[in-house]
RNA sequence: UCCGACAUAGCUCAGCGGUAGAGCAGUAGACUGUUAAUCUAUUGGUCCCUGGUUCGAUCCCAGGUGUCGGAGCCA
């Protein structure tokens, strides 16, 4: 049997006086003795449920009037103008079947009522169905098109770079380990070490910990690339904006320097942006009424106003003449702490902000040196309440620079293939690495990443 | 990992050295084109776990576990 989408019939798109059907789960059942039940359907098409008028007509309707929150139910009626308040358009019932009960209405974990973040990250199964996941879920699959159809129109490459990786010293953190081994049995080499030998892939491996190096091969024969896929992090980091597994997109643009990758961040950014204002209107107001009153007001700024730019040593000048008692030490050569990036986004420019050309010291191999020696061409998109939401760079093109920089001999050996790259027709090129998750809590106001993702993995747990 | 807070009904929380309460949800009824409906009644508890102090601990103390917030690491 077809049905129709809530979507489509509040879009308008079909019309008043049609037969149509619906099927979903029930959020609430009013009735009224008056002989009719109105029962609120969700199908997760969009953030309204539709009203089912239910008439005491209908054979079943001593059925109707025990539905409770979470029951599902196929409805079909005729499209009518709602004569109530609250929605333009509802469904007179002429037929509800009930295809699921409620086992236990007291203990069904979903009540019609709110319910704190925490304790639904305990109910992962079923917090989906609530207004808040319901609207995240939207907002993430809205955000991901949005940023596919971004890189698609502008001739971009998507990648699929591996999951598992042979390499631990990429330096963005602490690895998951991948074996077959029987822990219980490790098989040992000569010198009483485990012999990786004769694990599955031959020697030790890992979950990526960024697609980054093995994009830079594309980038370097495509142009333009990007990946998007998950990223694991074995960190043990306990707070509302990691997870041990997150999504991450990595632009790489080949012929191109920090400014241009700035200048792609910013125009990816706002039109990620407008896309998901256009698009995702109901979940936008959602969150600007419950969870955070700038949320559509921030967007809006965002898209119509260009990102500031800084130096690093433009931004420590700031932060020692801010006049503000900080935790940390501002000093040249320090990594800015998030007291800093905070003070900087937040109450210096009052939105995102671009901080470049960090010391060397404290940023990453693959970074290309500039021509003080001192500093690299390095940026961080900070933003207000999250922090770094993208880290970028123009890379290291040059093939002695780039070894000089690598210190540890293990690396140098096994990145053989990524020094290669530079042996043979290397290019100025850069790219960065956004947190999709991050980006989904700046947008919709959330303040845990772990409500932004649906099956969050952190230390200490992965339920579900 | 460090610092701090918290753990009481299905949920959100109050409370007190003498073994416990509210609102919501559930159930029953009333009322209503209702929409987080409203009104009346009512069911419901290993007060996180283990020790200790005490005549007596949900409350005080110690340890443990879990969760949250902040920090570090980073996206």
């Amino acid at each position: 049997m077809s049905s129709n989408a809530v979507a489509e019939l509040f879009a308008g798109k079909v019309a008043v006086g049609t037969r149509v059907t619906v099927k979903g789960w029930v959020r609430s059942r009013r009735t009224s003795k008056a002989g009719i039940s109105f029962v609120a359907v969700h199908d997760g098409s969009c953030f309204d449920p539709i009203q089912v008028v239910v008439p005491d007509t209908l054979s079943n309707y001593s059925e109707v009037t025990q539905l409770g929150a979470g029951c599902s139910v196929i409805a079909s009626g005729e499209l009518v103008a709602s004569e109530g308040q609250g929605q333009s358009v509802e469904i007179q019932a002429l037929e509800l079947e009930v295809v699921g009960w409620v086992d236990d209405p007291e203990t069904y974990p979903i009540a019609k009522k709110r319910h704190t973040f925490e304790y639904l990250r305990t109910q992962a199964h079923l917090r989906p169905r609530t207004n808040a996941f319901g609207a995240v879920t939207r907002l993430r699959n809205t955000l991901a098109n949005a940023m596919h159809n971004y890189f698609y129109g502008e001739g971009f490459h998507w990648v699929n770079t591996p999951l598992i990786t042979s390499s631990d010293c990429e330096g963005a953190g602490e690895l998951f380990r991948v074996s077959t081994l029987d822990f219980s049995n490790l098989p040992r080499n000569e010198k009483g070490g485990v012999d990786f030998a004769q694990d599955f892939f031959a020697s030790e491996s890992f979950l990526t910990v960024s697609g980054q190096l093995n994009v830079e091969a594309y980038c370097l024969a495509m142009s333009k690339v990007y990946t998007f896929g998950p990223t694991f992090r074995a960190e043990n980091s306990n707070t509302s904006r990691h997870l041990a597994e997150f999504w991450m997109v990595e632009p790489e643009i080949a012929f191109a320097n920090l400014e241009d990758d700035a200048a792609l961040a910013e125009d990816f950014l706002k039109h990620c942006f407008r896309e998901v204002l256009n698009q995702r209107q109901d979940d936008m107001e959602f969150f600007a009424q419950r969870i955070d009153k700038d949320a559509i007001a921030r967007l809006e700024r965002v898209v119509n106003s260009d990102f500031v730019h800084m130096d690093y040593s433009d931004a420590v000048r700031i932060l020692e003449k801010s006049g503000k008692s900080f935790e940390y030490p501002v000093t040249w050569g320090l990594d800015l702490q998030s007291e800093h990036e905070r003070f900087l986004c937040e109450e210096y420019v009052k939105g995102p902000v671009v901080v470049k050309n960090y010391p060397k010291d404290i940023k990453a191999f693959y970074m290309r040196l500039n021509d003080d020696e001192k500093t690299v061409a390095a940026m961080d998109v900070l933003a207000p309440g999250i922090g770094e939401i993208i880290g970028g760079s123009q890379r290291e093109e040059r093939l002695s620079v780039l070894e000089s920089r690598m210190d540890n001999p293990t690396l140098k050996e096994e990145l053989w293939w990524y020094r290669d790259l530079r042996r043979y027709g290397t290019v100025p090129h850069a790219g960065f690495g956004l947190g999709f998750e991050r980006l989904l809590n700046y947008i919709s106001g959330m303040d845990n990443i772990r409500d932004a993702i649906p099956f969050p993995r952190v230390p200490g747990s992965a339920h579900f």
